[in-house]
DNA sequence: TGAGATGTGTCAACAACACTGACATAATTC
DNA sequence: GAATTATGTCAGTGTTGTTGACACATCTCA
């Protein structure tokens, strides 16, 4: 997006300030659905894995692993707990039947709704104070922060949608 | 920084994809200075201490609880071993002798240093690719991202300095 | 000056969530 | 049929957070 080519100098300054622009943001964002988690027996983890099976229906206990970048002992046991309670579905895979396909529930995607409905609202908020190009800018440094392995995972969900 | 006034209508799909760009983004970030807390009997609540007693030399225990949003037990299991290990030092405070200034030593400082380069480089590569433009807008949405109570907290440092 | 508030440090118990290592089962691939 | 793959589970452990209670030094203020 830029007329010329000499490199931009971003001083060690700036690099740390977007260090703490990142801590911050990320502690008050993922702060918002901790009212909703208390109460139940749930908490970050289980909003974690319900996020993406909610944006990415059927993806494979092995994707969710991918993601979340924990061991599957860890996520087995945030799993068990949300098809106990009745929030997530295990379905057998139809074409490879050793894979399992996970879909929320009606009740795990009215949950969902309600836990993002605060972080829904904060970054709502933020796009509208800061216009359309700030929000352009915003994703594209997000975008390029991100390992480059993973980056096409976020951008594809976007354009092919997903309800 | 719009021309015009009306609402920018941001869909369900983009605030979501906004959240799963915070999440990927956090998520890669912080697992850069784990190759260099492993190996020390130091975790990533260290790390985060180090970063903003670098930040904001002479801080208070207060002022980091504030930051850091934990309790003060927690906090100080971690000080504890950052004073022992020689990598913090904890000052009785000039005008209020209750209060505990932190400062980093040099061996503090020199481990902040190794610690925060990955993350420094990372972003550093994201600015560069994404533009000074976008730079404007990434700081700006995750400005507004942040509560209110904050913000300043964080924007302030870079205008005034502090190496 | 004395009472109360404040800043810090600590003990103990506990919970959430991550880890490693080992192993079992079913299904697929070759 | 053997090896690999996807998933699930048991057991033990570590980090980092929590609550609650208490101690001590210092400051503030009536």
């Amino acid at each position: 997006m830029q007329a010329n080519n000499t490199p931009d100098p971003f001083s060690d300054q700036d690099l740390r300030e977007a260090i703490e622009l990142l801590f911050f943001a990320y502690r008050d964002f993922t702060a918002d659905p901790d009212a909703v988690l208390a109460g139940r027996e749930l908490g970050r983890a289980h909003h974690r894995a319900i996020h993406f099976i909610r944006r990415r229906p059927g993806i494979t206990v092995a994707g969710l692993l991918e993601i979340l970048q924990v061991t599957k002992q860890s996520l087995n046991r945030v799993l068990r707990q949300l098809i106990e309670d009745g929030l997530v579905d295990s379905q057998i895979g139809k074409t490879d039947r050793r894979e399992r396909n996970l879909i929320l529930t009606p009740a795990g995607e009215a949950l969902e709704e309600e836990m993002s409905q605060l972080q829904r609202d904060r970054i709502g908020r933020a796009y509208e104070a800061a216009g359309p190009d700030a929000v352009a800018g915003f994703r594209d440094v997000m975008a390029q922060i991100i390992n480059t392995e993973h980056r096409d995972d976020v951008l594809s969900l976007i354009r092919n949608s997903a309800a």
